[in-house]
RNA sequence: GCGCCCGUAGCUCAGUGGAUAGAGCAUCCGCCUUCUAAGCGGAGGGUCGUUGGUUCGAAUCCAACCGGGCGUGCCA
């Protein structure tokens, strides 16, 4: 990568600049070298500022450091780009024109593969997110969770962490119970024996589809029961049901997991009762007041948690301290969870347990997914259970598609509330940028297959053939591979179209970096955005250069440039998880 | 009250302590004989919530305050 080349080259100029005494009173460099990309094409296409950084310690010039910097750094970067100080102390980066040609014959070569990275060197990680209870259908705050969720996981696969996806089911608690009571009113008011429904219970008409479908599935065989034996098995079978239907809905959505994992097993097989012995051996646990306590307050929450409440029962916390003992005896390198951020506040409580149990709680980092809110051509949809305009994820997929729902759910930041737009959603022009990047991929299609398929005339009827013949095209690509030079007939005299020209392949070389980028700061979102800068320099390129013309070689150039943008959306837009649609 | 998150163009959002704070939409003005005009170009629009502080330099870091959201159970 060619910012990394510019970074470890200045590192080692700065360093010797010190041993030799030349940056006056500074000795050792302690200061990061950032490289950044410059907004004014003037300041070249990389910059650094970090002789600004170094002035005050060096008691020197700005002006002069960059200098001393650039003339040490010269030679060592020669072969692909230039340095040139400007004022006030900046060291600006101009690349020369083969780097361009060697950034897509790279890509060219790694095809599909055109920016993974391996700064994940090889670590496990799980990712927990969703975790809806089996109690209902899923929401629009759940479809934020699971798509961030899922375009996280396949960032970090792409970025060279070895992932693992995993859906936790609370299905061991109270909220079973009181979803078995509910479904069993249900259940026998449908075979006509009266019957009270629960007033803390869920609403009735969100369980009946599922009621229904149990009923389909098993008749009256429960009627039989007394009702402590008829709510259990309501709660175990309805629960199957939710489950399955929270599975179908989240695999439309293109998210799935390698494992389901249930809570009641935890509890089942002693492992809630082993979390709380081990816990209770590390003195951070105490009895009080009937209760067994975690002296959470001492591993940095603002106050102590019960483990084990009054009655024996277990609180989520105990479940939570298993499950993720659990994880840890797995062996991750690291867990990554997905909340919604309504369940911020049980952060500290969860790594005060992580510690207490004797791993390190830095191993866990915990992504708060915010709001999302609804509005349709700009009029806020206000989601309320209570007054059921709560919006359904399954409705919104049905509505505006599951490509829309990912990229607008993916592309945000989860730390900020978002509000998702319907009409906009739906629009298939410029204004909705799901569209826009999708349009931008089937022209690279459109214009590969008027050049490469054979074409109806639709004057005289008949087929004429390609204008490059597949055997061609393939002799080209090797060509390039071999020997970038062939790609130079691509570039323009016109400097109006060799600017756009440039813009899109530098666009393209960034790739790798964004990638990176995103990986370090887990914001897969950045990549929807950068797809979209991408579509927008395709576009800008195509309208000021035709790809087909009559010079063959000229052709060839400009398909490979064309191939390669078409390869570099794909690529993003698989992390994404958005289709990358060849037609429209 | 306390804790966490967020305040950037009319709207939706970017913005890793650095050069003139950026996109898109919306508004106005241009551009179709040409590979998809489902598009492109241009213009206007900003006390980066407020006030202090750190720094050669702050939208970015720190503090206080003002707004909005969420949390603050032996609920999950």
């Amino acid at each position: 990568m060619i910012k990394v080349a510019i970074k470890e080259s200045l590192e080692k100029a700065l360093s010797g600049a010190c041993q030799q005494g030349l940056l006056g009173s500074l000795e050792c460099p302690d200061t990061a070298i950032v490289i950044e990309r410059p907004r004014s094409p003037e300041h070249g296409d990389y910059a650094c500022g970090v002789a600004l950084k170094l002035a005050g310690k060096a008691k020197m010039p700005p002006l002069k450091i960059a200098q001393t910097l650039a003339t040490a750094v010269e030679s060592d970067i020669a072969n692909f780009a230039s340095a040139e100080v400007a004022p006030p102390g900046y060291i600006n980066f101009r690349l020369q024109k083969d780097v361009l040609q060697e950034a897509l014959r790279t890509i060219h070569k790694n095809g599909p593969d055109y920016g993974r990275s391996s700064v994940g060197g090889g670590k496990k990680v799980l990712i927990e997110y969703v975790s809806a209870n089996p109690t209902g259908a899923l929401h629009i705050g759940h479809g934020r969770g699971a798509v961030f969720g899922s375009c996280l996981a396949n960032l970090m696969r792409f970025g060279g962490f070895k992932v693992e996806e995993e859906f936790y089911v609370n299905d061991a608690g109270v909220q079973i119970a009181q979803l078995g009571a509910c479904c069993w009113s249900l259940y026998k008011k449908h075979f006509g024996k009266d019957s009270e429904y629960p007033t803390e219970g869920y609403p009735a008409e969100s369980l009946q589809p599922y009621v229904d479908e149990l009923i389909a599935k098993h008749k009256d065989e429960f009627m039989a029961l007394d009702d402590e034996a008829g709510v259990k098995i309501m709660g175990l079978t309805a629960k199957v049901i939710i489950e399955d239907s929270q599975r179908r809905l989240l695999e439309r959505l293109g998210v799935s997991f390698d494992r389901w994992f249930s809570e009641l097993p935890l509890h089942a097989e002693g492992k809630v009762d082993n979390a709380i012995e081990v816990l209770k051996k590390s003195s951070l646990v105490y009895e009080s007041e009937g209760a067994v306590w975690l002296k959470a307050k001492d591993l940095g929450d603002e106050r102590d948690r019960v483990l084990v409440k009054g009655d024996g029962t277990k609180t989520y916390l105990a479940g939570d301290a298993a499950y993720h003992l659990d994880k840890f005896q797995r062996g991750y390198d690291l867990l990554i969870n997905i909340w919604g951020s309504d369940h911020h506040g049980q952060v500290p409580g969860l790594k005060a347990v992580i510690a207490a149990l004797g791993h390190n709680p830095e191993q866990l980092e915990v992504i708060l997914t915010q709001m999302v809110n609804l509005s349709r051509d700009g009029q806020v949809v206000r989601m309320s259970k209570r007054m059921g305009t709560i919006i359904y994820l399954e409705d919104l997929i049905d509505e505006v598609g599951r490509d829309s729902v990912r990229y607008y759910l993916a592309e945000s930041s989860p730390s900020n509330a978002i509000s998702f737009d319907l009409e906009l959603a739906k629009k298939t022009s410029r204004e909705n940028p799901a569209f826009y990047i999708q349009y931008a991929h089937a022209r690279c299609c459109a214009i590969l297959r008027r050049a490469l398929e054979p074409t109806l005339n639709q004057e005289t009827q008949k087929e004429e053939p390609a204008l490059i013949t597949a055997d061609e095209w393939t002799q080209w690509k090797r060509s390039f591979a071999e020997s970038p030079e062939v790609f130079a007939r691509v570039f323009e005299d016109d400097p109006e179209v060799f600017v756009q020209q440039k813009k899109l392949i530098m666009q393209l070389a960034l790739f790798p970096e964004e990638v990176e980028e995103s990986v370090i700061s887990r914001q897969p979102g950045r990549l929807a955005r950068y797809a979209y800068e991408v579509a927008n320099d395709l576009q800008k390129f195509y309208e000021v250069c035709r790809v087909i013309t009559d010079d063959k070689e000229v052709m060839k150039a400009r398909l490979g440039l064309i191939d390669a943008t078409k390869q570099v959306l794909a690529n993003a837009l698989a992390v994404i998880g958005v289709t990358a649609v060849e037609r429209m």
